[in-house]
RNA sequence: GGGCGGAUAGCUCAGCGGUAGAGCAUCUCGUUUACACCGAGAGGGUCGGGGGUUCGAUCCCCUCUCCGCCCA
């Protein structure tokens, strides 16, 4: 006998453990059965292995777990692969910050190979938690195929795929400006920058025109700092203010040096006093601006953004917001300062900590060619060879491929692939995948062996992730994953790793394999907190899943992140949402305990077509529609309509109908029509597990084993029962019809008695007046169930309403259900009035549209037969309540 | 500045040319032996404002207002 209640925490872990046994989460065991069996691959997007689980990464997984789990039941041979990313920076700092806590030396004094040896070490210890917490959630990735994207395989791509694209001229090595940690010392990609919007000055700075004293040429700057710096001043060619001076020079403060005056259509005369200070080893848009005009690149900044020895000498070591403070107070005893206004200003910061403020400085990197690389990305899409859903997400990945600049992948930490290139003792550079082979190629360039040193930086971590479709499958093997596998179906994951993650995917999907990496990329929500804000750290308003997973169970809150995960581009999250989901499996659970206890067991010979009883008939069927919706709805990734037709099946049409109708068959003495009873809610029961499995696969599991107990045993988990596909003929209009008078007559009957405070005890009789002949023949078949569920004490026609009732219409009929001491006749009155006021609005409303000309000219056949039958509903029923009115007021 | 979303019942959202829906919350009733993590019933909306297209608009088009997010 089942509990009352489920209970998640014994049997979650067991459950996993015999799923994980039972190698139903490997590809092969549905290629045992079916060695043709249709691929279908997910790729999980690697979480770090810094991270542990948060709930959009519950969210993710869920819909990447329903997906897997759907496909498998159907009988292809599912490959979720996991796995998880080295997360250069953000691992880096973990063990740093720990080296630093606890006393020990600091990464540079261990030196490269020790603090590389201590992140292993570390990962090995308390890396990877997401893992772990994922099998929580219920996921049934591969777990003998896990990935890490430094591990050996990985790592032999990512030098592959680094040789191969700068051997094709893709990827070179550039002096430019790159988004500069200060802190960490190592450049950044655009991606990493966030761009806050601060309030902050504007200075106005004067610099003296040479040869002209007295004349200044005011140029506006919100980094004064950095006017050290400073190559030249750029006035538009079209500004007759400054027409006179282009050409001459002015003489730059404080450094005292000369710097042109330049023409240049970057100097907006609209702005400011239209001269601006052009800076190019410091300023993204001067940088531009300097190559137009050949101007020198003059570095003011150590890599610490300290000021360096290019300074006059009493700035030089100052710290740069110092130097800031400092120019500016020089410049104002000077005369210089012409003023400061307030001012609105994007400052870059590092997206991670958000506290560092990136600086724009030059050095050496890699980069690679992306503008190149984009272009069979970009039509990829356009050719609809990979799609995105919703749609809409395709501009977003349009407008950034198609703007795209260098990528620059090079990265100054150690934790992570090191740049498989090495330089000789001239700087000559040798890019090959092994050291053997650089030395190889050096030899043949020298003419002799020297020594080379390899490249001290490593790369970009989105670099390794970009491979992740064909690299976790064995690339550069030619593996049989990756012919099977290779290009993966579905991608899950979320906007905000579009650009990050899959803009770079489809390029080196497309030009390491020739083909897309995935056929569709499905966005999914954001998940914010019950008010609507982002979840974070320092706001405090992080929900925990495996909290909500202790408290409700995994089930419950996966049902609540399918359910809420529509087209919509956020949802919100709140405890009240997954407890209700709770009560929803607490509702089926003790449905198929009520099944249990009435010994439905499934019978081996029975066939649900064959049913006789209407009930049965009609459950058949609603289970068929409940299916094709299901089947539909997870077909086209539309997890809430899942969700919403299994809960709309399971609760409203098996529970609130089908069970309360099936009670008098199961009392009953008709043992043929028990027997089948029995069999159909088992065959019904059954069909809701399976169908509910994908998105709640725990609670279904459970009960697939529990339910068991009467009938036939299982033929294995229900992770492995085949999806159902059910005959459309089971759809049966007639038990449909009937079954549908039924729960009209009874809500009827429910809701009058309600209304006219009818005792819940009472037992009443009910007359059907006017009946026709289907309607007589269901009065007498479903007269059991009638009694039942709506209270009656009886039910029989007549030729009249009789005194002391209350009536309704149903179909062509009036029924009258005799609440004799319990009537108000005002009551009554009040009521049917309502009634009739309501259902006379609706026959006018129709019969003024059928009376307009162009309607009826103009609109489908279809529309406007529909339209005549309701209105000669709405005056039959109209002429009902009139007639129960009339009568009402006889008696009265 | 450019782009993408959103505005529908008290709350969270679905519907996207032809009878306005769900869940939660609210109110009333309930010891009917599956379930109070429950059952039955009820109330609650000029579908953000204004124009247009159409026989017909919550749905399509234009416009305005407000709220998010992304890119510069």
């Amino acid at each position: 006998m089942l509990e009352k209640t489920f209970d998640p925490k014994a049997a979650e872990p067991r459950i996993y453990d015999r799923w994980e046994a039972s190698g139903a989460f490997q590809p092969e065991h549905a290629l045992r059965r079916n060695p043709d069996a249709t691929p279908y691959c997910i790729v999980i997007p690697p979480p770090n292995v810094t991270g542990s689980l948060h709930v959009g990464h519950a969210l993710n997984n869920t819909l990447q777990d329903a997906l897997a789990r759907f496909h498998r039941m159907r009988g292809e041979a599912v490959l979720w692969l996991p796995g998880m990313d080295h997360a250069g920076i953000a691992t880096q700092m973990v063990v740093e910050r720990q080296l630093a806590a606890s006393g020990n030396m600091g990464r540079r004094e261990m030196g490269r190979e020790a603090f590389v040896a201590r992140v292993w070490q570390w990962k090995a210890e308390s890396g990877g938690a997401i893992v772990r917490q994922l099998r929580r959630l219920g996921a049934s990735c591969d777990w003998t195929r896990e990935r890490f994207t430094l591990d050996e395989g990985l790592s032999a791509a990512v030098r592959k795929v680094f040789v191969t694209l700068y051997k094709q001229g893709l990827l070179y090595r550039d002096k430019r400006l790159v988004n500069w940690h200060p802190e960490l010392q190592t450049a950044l990609s655009d991606l990493e920058v966030e761009n806050v919007e601060t309030q902050g000055k504007m200075w106005r700075l004067r610099y003296p025109v040479e040869g002209e004293p007295g004349r200044y040429v005011v140029v506006a700057t919100t980094r004064p700092e950095t006017m050290l710096g400073d190559s030249a001043v750029a006035v538009h060619p079209d500004d007759e203010r400054y027409k006179d001076l282009v050409g001459r020079a002015v003489r730059l403060p404080l450094a005292d040096r000369l710097i042109p005056i330049i023409a240049d259509d970057h100097a907006d005369p609209e702005k400011g006093t239209g001269a601006v200070k052009i800076t190019p080893a410091h300023d993204f848009n001067d940088f531009r601006v300097g190559r137009r005009h050949d101007l020198p690149l003059i570095n003011i900044f150590t890599p610490e953004a300290k000021l360096n020895e290019v300074a006059p000498e009493p700035y030089r070591g100052l710290d740069r917001f110092e130097a800031r403070r400092r120019i500016v107070q020089d410049l104002e005893a000077q005369g210089l300062l012409d003023g400061v206004d307030d001012h609105r200003l994007a400052v870059p910061y590092d997206e991670k900590s958000k506290s560092v403020v990136i600086e724009p400085y030059l050095t050496d990197q890699w980069y690679l060619d992306a503008k190149t690389l984009a272009q069979p990305a970009i039509a990829a899409v356009e050719q609809g060879r990979t799609v995105f859903e919703p749609a809409s997400w395709a501009n977003t990945y349009f407008q950034w491929m198609r703007n795209i600049e260098p990528w620059c992948v090079s990265r100054q930490l150690w934790w992570g692939h090191r740049i498989p290139a090495w330089y000789g003792p001239d700087g000559q550079v040798f890019v090959e995948e092994t050291a053997e082979a650089a030395a190889e190629a050096a030899r043949a360039h020298y003419g002799e062996a020297v020594e080379l040193s390899q490249d001290e930086d490593v790369l970009d971590t989105w670099f390794s992730s970009a491979l992740w479709p064909f690299s976790t499958l064995g690339w550069p093997e030619q593996t049989p994953d990756l012919k099977r596998f290779y290009p993966t179906s579905t991608l899950v994951t979320s906007f905000d790793i579009v650009f990050f993650w899959v803009a770079r995917m489809m390029m080196m999907g497309l030009h390491f394999q020739g083909e897309v990496p995935f056929r569709t990329v499905f966005i999914n929500a954001l998940v914010l907190d019950e008010k609507g804000q982002k979840m974070s750290k320092t706001r405090g308003n992080v929900i925990d899943p495996l909290e909500l997973v202790d408290a409700y169970g995994a089930d419950a809150l996966r049902f609540t992140l399918a359910s809420m995960s529509g087209q919509a581009r956020s949802i919100r999250l709140s405890r009240q949402r997954v407890e209700g989901y709770r009560n929803f499996g607490t509702k089926l659970w003790n449905a198929a305990r009520f099944c249990q206890m009435n010994e439905c067991g499934s019978d081996p010979g029975f066939d649900p077509g064959a049913a006789r009883e209407p009930v049965n008939r009609w459950i058949r069927g609603e289970v068929v529609k409940a299916a094709r919706a299901v089947t539909q709805a997870l077909e086209a990734h539309a997890f809430d309509d899942a969700a919403g037709a299994l809960y709309r099946f399971i609760w409203n049409t098996f529970c609130d109908w089908y069970l309360e109708l099936a009670k008098p068959i199961l009392n009953g003495e008709d043992e043929g029509a028990k027997i089948e009873t029995r069999a159909m809610a088992a065959w019904a029961l059954d069909q809701a597990l399976i169908l509910l499995h994908p998105v709640s696969p725990f609670i279904t599991e459970a009960l697939w084993e529990q339910t068991a107990q009467y009938g036939r045993p299982r033929d294995g988990l229900l992770i492995e029962t085949p999806w159902p596909d059910l005959p459309q003929g089971w759809i049966d209009a007639e038990a449909e019809a009937d079954i549908g008078w039924l729960i009209e007559l009874v809500t009827e009957v429910r809701s009058i008695r309600s209304e006219m405070n009818v005792p819940q005890s009472a037992r009443t009789p009910l007359s059907l007046i006017g009946a026709d002949g289907p309607s007589r023949a269901r009065l007498t078949r479903h007269r059991d169930r009638l009694l039942s569920l709506a209270r009656l004490e009886s039910v029989r026609e007549a030729d009249d309403l009789p005194p002391g009732s209350a009536s309704f219409p149903i179909g062509a009929a009036t029924a009258a259900l005799q609440i004799g001491a319990f009537v108000d006749v005002a009551a009554e009155r009040a009521r049917l009035s309502k009634a009739l006021k309501q259902v006379e609005g609706e026959r006018e409303k129709i019969a003024r549209k059928l009376d307009n000309p162009d309607f009826v000219a103009r609109a489908p056949a279809e529309v406007i037969e529909e339209n005549r039958k309701r209105l000669a509903e709405a005056v039959s029923d109209a002429e009902k309540f009139t007639a129960a009115l009339a009568r009402l007021q006889s008696v009265g």
